[in-house]
DNA sequence: TGTACATCAGTGAACGCGCGTTCACTGATGTAC
DNA sequence: TGTACATCAGTGAACGCGCGTTCACTGATGTAC
């Protein structure tokens, strides 16, 4: 073994964590394997050493805070406790923070990259719903614990609408050029979600 | 006048005609500029005596419903009145539909290309602003005569609120692979929609 | 401990290709007489 | 009405460029002795 143990799956990890803030700043099309190896310290040619094409190399790149343990430090400023009672208001606060609009390095895919992940193949798509899967589950187990939430079984959609109300609301947001806008609908979607969570009462204690 | 009155302005009618749908399938970067003159039956010399660039183009293809009054008859399947007093339920069950998730050659553009304007210049951002403004407005003003909506100052962060949960909705709805979910998410979204908007009652008359 | 070696992670030149854009041109048109 | 002409909408070859991908290679590494 002429290198140490670990070191392929390191440097593995390394162009997918390059190549997911660039495809979050930029897309899949307008970043090039060239540009992911750089920014990863190597050099394009030992790409498909590694994967057998670029598109084989999205769908690994579409990890969240929902999806991967790791997640957890990357949302800065931003502590998200998954063991809280309120875990939900606590995701709905983060997804649709301010930190959140600017920091799209480290955005969650499902805000950074819709369109691009609605053209894309099958393999791609479902990672991307694997990512919502788990957010929406999240949001339920949350509003359980809550009495303010739905209580029939339409309580799985109202999770699925919350979730769906924070990448679009986060997803609009970043589309304006207006900043005072976006953030006022971004404290729009806040209000709503929470409202809907049932998670109104401790929401108005932890708001920016 | 070697051509007759008119031309010059309907060619150009063609060509942003064309770069919308294309747009709207495939994002701004996929698409060439050959492609957009070809199905705007040209050939690919004549775009640049219509467009300085093709980002240039872009701004003029993110016409929707809300801002275009030639839109009215461009989602098939789907009758909206926009002098009808419940022009936001209609809205929202036409935003959230099946025809919608479909139909992405006519989509409305903040279902299809948010992430693309999201990473484009101001000019595009304003031109996306645009129609969210103008579908926030259509939707506030039909919540006015609903006594379900909110009743203070509000009523407009709820309507922005229904507007990202719509865009949300159809925006993750397409990024997954599963159908059956996607339907699911769209339902789930249109109930909690009308809900907000006061427009409970009057959509389970007119709901698919 | 020191040297020779086999391994294989990483390199970088090269490939064919399609892109956005330019520009000298062609040829269909309405007008003048 | 019929012909010559000026206009300009549209053509298509050509430009430099960067892309995804391939491949013969280099050279740093841990191992064997």
């Amino acid at each position: 073994m002429p290198y140490p143990a670990g070191h392929r799956e390191q440097t593995r990890e390394r162009i997918i964590e390059s190549a997911r803030k660039l495809f979050n700043q930029r897309g899949f099309e307008s970043v090039s394997v060239n540009e992911i190896m750089s920014e990863a310290g190597l050099t394009r040619g030992g790409f498909y050493s590694y994967f057998a094409s670029k598109s084989d190399l999205y769908v690994e790149a579409l990890g969240c805070f929902f999806t991967d343990p790791n997640w957890k430090n990357r949302w800065e400023g931003v502590e998200i406790d998954p063991s809280a009672a309120d875990i939900g208001a606590q995701i709905v606060q983060a997804y649709l923070s301010q930190q959140h609009l600017e920091n799209v390095e480290n955005s969650c895919p499902m805000a950074a990259l819709p369109s691009d992940v609605a053209r894309s193949s099958p393999p791609v798509k479902r990672a991307f719903e694997k990512v919502f899967k788990a957010m929406v589950n999240l949001l339920e187990l949350s509003m359980r614990k809550h009495s303010g939430a739905g209580d029939g079984g339409d309580r799985h959609q109202t999770a699925q609408a919350i979730a769906a109300l924070c990448v679009g609301g986060m997803v609009v947001a970043r589309s304006m050029d207006d900043r005072g806008l976006a953030d006022q609908l971004l404290g729009a979607s806040r209000g709503i979600a929470l409202e809907l969570g049932g998670w109104s009462d401790s929401a108005s204690a932890t708001a920016e």
